[in-house]
DNA sequence: AAGTCTTGTGATAGAATTATGAGATTCAAG
DNA sequence: CTTGAATCTCATAATTCTATCACAAGACTT
């Protein structure tokens, strides 16, 4: 999924939230669809397999709880993220909503600015584990979150240059395994158009081996870098 | 891992969450077991040996930390992935948590859906090294990957040189056969055009002799080398 | 047992590859 | 527009591999 603009199917019976929060989303540039109810909610979520649903809780016809189980069932929306709206102070409704699959919850009354950065929160991390699961590499002393892009080595916590990330995830992705020289490349640099100098990967181990200890890397003449604990 | 259902322990003093996470991991079809502070978590992992265990980090009596320390100290659950249940932005206990020997951690609040697929990656990892060995040659003590470019001899990761590499695979992969100078000149020296004096062989042989032990390495007068374990 | 052929060994030269220091260039934050 | 970090380049030094040679050591023949 790469810039594809995200889907967002909105339903509530209240006119005036459909159009506030519609309104707020197109604005950040969100393709969003409406329903009144939990079924007609449940049809359109087939029909037009968004992103992100947004369900109140409480609805005529269909209640939310209900709509959240029936869509968790429909296999094509396994990815789909779902929230509620709930009232402040709904405990209940809110495990209720967890317990039929829910991802996360709005609190009425609605903020707009906390609504849209909520929406993009979920967007955001739902389009991770597509590509990349487990996130954290831990070797030793060395604990790599790829999520946060941190890294703590020896119990301090280390900020590293871009380039030294990628390569150090790469490395410690397999550990013992020997990556040779092309294959950095193509992960680090997107090896099909840049081409970079020779020796640009030594430097960037050299950096590495700076910062985390000579012994870690080793050197496969000929043939490239390993990473071993 | 077949299709043996994986066993999950979850700890939490929070009958709710305790409620509402092993609803949705039994949904997924996992095993369940739950205790409620650390104490009862660490004799639940001694009598059900769970493949995974999900430790609050806040508990009475005992804590998540400590918990996973005792845990890490039973050798029969060597293998047990340990992650940590952490409020957002508790960097300490994060820290501190993979100090003790934890493999994750889970931010709460708690996005069943996220636990679910994180829950199933971790197992996936888990269950990786066993399955999928695709290029590895084990005899004996040595174990040679060629995708990885890794040995491992003696429980020792060894790196060797190219052509060093290149003929061990070679003898290697056909453990006890003779391989005539003239086939490992074709194989590891690109054989047609290159020429290369009578001795060269002999001193790579002795090389591999040198890092690998003298008997493996058999001469056979006239013809060539082979191995044996 | 001496002769002949083949392999083992130590030393070393030549190749290839990597490490490093210094500096240019890019990029983004202020 | 500065400024500083990050990234990349390049020339040179340092290492490590490879290959070769000369000779020692075995092994097989006759």
């Amino acid at each position: 999924m790469k810039d594809a603009i995200a889907k967002i199917l909105l339903v509530d019976d209240e006119p005036d939230i459909l159009e506030i929060v519609s309104y707020n989303l197109k604005n950040e540039g969100y393709q969003v669809f409406t329903a009144e109810n939990g079924k007609e909610g449940v049809q359109k979520a087939k029909k037009k397999k968004p992103d992100l649903i947004i369900l109140d809780v409480m609805m005529p016809v269909m209640d939310g709880i209900e709509a959240c189980e029936q869509i968790r069932k429909i296999p094509e929306l396994d990815h789909t993220i779902i929230t509620f709206l709930t009232a402040r102070g709904e405990d209940y409704s809110m495990i209720a909503g967890f317990d039929a699959g829910a991802d996360d919850y709005i609190a009425k009354p609605i903020k707009p600015r906390v609504l849209v950065s909520k929406v993009k929160s979920l967007l955001r991390r739902n389009a991770m584990p597509k590509g990349d699961e487990g996130n954290i590499i831990k070797i030793g002393d060395l604990i790599i979150d790829k999520d946060q892009y941190k890294i703590v080595f020896k119990k301090e916590e280390i900020i590293l240059p871009r380039k030294e990330f990628e390569l150090l995830s790469l490395l410690t992705s397999k550990p013992g395994k020997v990556f040779k020289r092309e294959e950095i490349l193509d992960v680090v640099w997107g090896g099909n158009e840049v081409i970079v100098g020779g020796r640009t990967i030594d430097v960037h181990i050299r950096k590495l081996r700076e910062k985390l200890g000579d012994d870690s890397f080793k050197t496969v003449k000929g043939v490239g870098y390993k990473y071993v604990k």
